[in-house]
DNA sequence: CTCTCCAAAAATATCGATATTATTTGACAT
DNA sequence: ATGTCAAATAATATCGATATTTTTGGAGAG
């Protein structure tokens, strides 16, 4: 049947490949919100049978990034300002808690970790790499992670991923008001290297204010 | 084929039902931490197609009751007290929120679905009905529902199952210590219905971290 | 006696096809 | 014209079967 003689870059798993795919076609708005998904429509989209990209679509329903309508198949999550609004709401309360908890552990291979990190993403900023999106991710999970609470990582992380879609769908890419950004993970890397709680979190959730209000302002279309 | 013949109490989808029952089996112990969940095992148990058991177990996942190992198919999730405290201390901390937005929402409606579910959990507590967890569970999200924060409410009722597990491991069934938690509930109830925020969920958490000390104690096991 | 490696067995992941359910289309009556 | 109902169409949900991968069990070498 399938002979899987992927001569390149693959995935494990049909339905592991699928839900990537799927994945970043909805963050990035190729699947815009609320379009309906058929699984026909997909199944030649992503050259796979129907079992994975169902199998796919299920997984993306927990992200909340897919809804399954009762027995009417599947669709791209919807987006609004309520809902906007409340994933920046869990985002700074969660946030807040998971990088107080991480820096009440703090330790040296997580300070590592975090400046590596650091590195990488302004790395890809400067020479617009296409992996900056990763590496931004990456640098905020790395704050977090030492919390070592792993329910309280994956929502955040779930969150995280909620709110990309927002910026996207906003702006029409990672090109997000290329502000002051690197300022402002500076002085969040700084204060928790520095392991100041208070300053690092002020900082991180004033980080998410301020683009939570760009985003806002521009979200009148 | 399957002529759908289902006389008495069926449901929706076979993928559903499957759904339904697997998470019931896992909550109360039936199907215990760790255990290898088998595709074929499952398809007889639940007299189904593998299609809906693998469906089911992917939703689980998402639920975080069940595990998916590479491609070495699914297990239950595995319990650890690490895991319980972290479960106690987001939902302090979620419920809390939830809890003050629900109150500064208040209207006549919601108190009087509150009134009403909490008179249906002591209608079902006192006779012992089968149906008592499920009332329970309905009060509490009651409490939270107003907040209209549905990000939020899903994550509390993801919360609510996780610990639901814990109680049914520790006690063996919903008989955890009937101590006072009829009175419990009323200080909650009273003070959400005076609008006391303040003292709702001061009685809510405390509510909480007595029955999660009361559960860690008898997490030697 | 233990370890490694290969063959046999079991389980998973995936496919193609079918039955079931929802949606659309068009004819007919009001 | 418009609304309703039925047939046709399309899409989903599910099944049975197959290919792939993992695990098991045992034979032979050290």
């Amino acid at each position: 049947m399938d002979v899987m003689l992927d001569t390149e870059g693959k995935e494990k798993s049909a339905t592991h490949g699928a839900y990537r795919r799927l994945r970043g076609m909805i963050l990035t708005g190729e699947l815009p919100p609320g379009q309906k998904l058929k699984i026909e429509q997909l199944r030649g989209l992503l050259d796979t049978g129907a079992s994975p990209v169902r199998e796919a679509l299920s997984l993306l329903t927990s992200d909340m990034l897919v809804e399954r309508i009762d027995q009417r198949g599947f669709r791209a999550a919807p987006v609004s300002k309520s809902n906007f609004e409340e994933i920046l709401l869990l985002r700074c309360n969660l946030e807040e808690t998971a990088l107080r908890a991480s820096i009440a552990n703090a330790e040296g291979a997580w300070e590592d970790r975090l400046v590596l990190r650091h590195h990488h993403m302004k790395k890809a900023s400067q020479k617009g790499a296409p992996d900056f999106e990763d590496a931004h991710k990456a640098f905020h999970m790395a704050l977090l992670e030492n919390a070592k609470l792993p329910l309280l990582l994956r929502y955040c992380s779930q969150l995280y991923d909620l709110n990309i879609r927002y910026r996207y769908l906003a702006a029409g890419g990672p090109s997000y008001k290329k502000r002051d950004i690197a300022a402002e993970h500076q002085q969040i890397l700084d204060a928790a290297l520095d392991h100041d709680a208070d300053s690092a979190t002020r900082h991180l959730i004033n980080h998410y204010r301020r683009t939570g209000e760009y985003l806002s302002s521009q979200m009148e279309s």
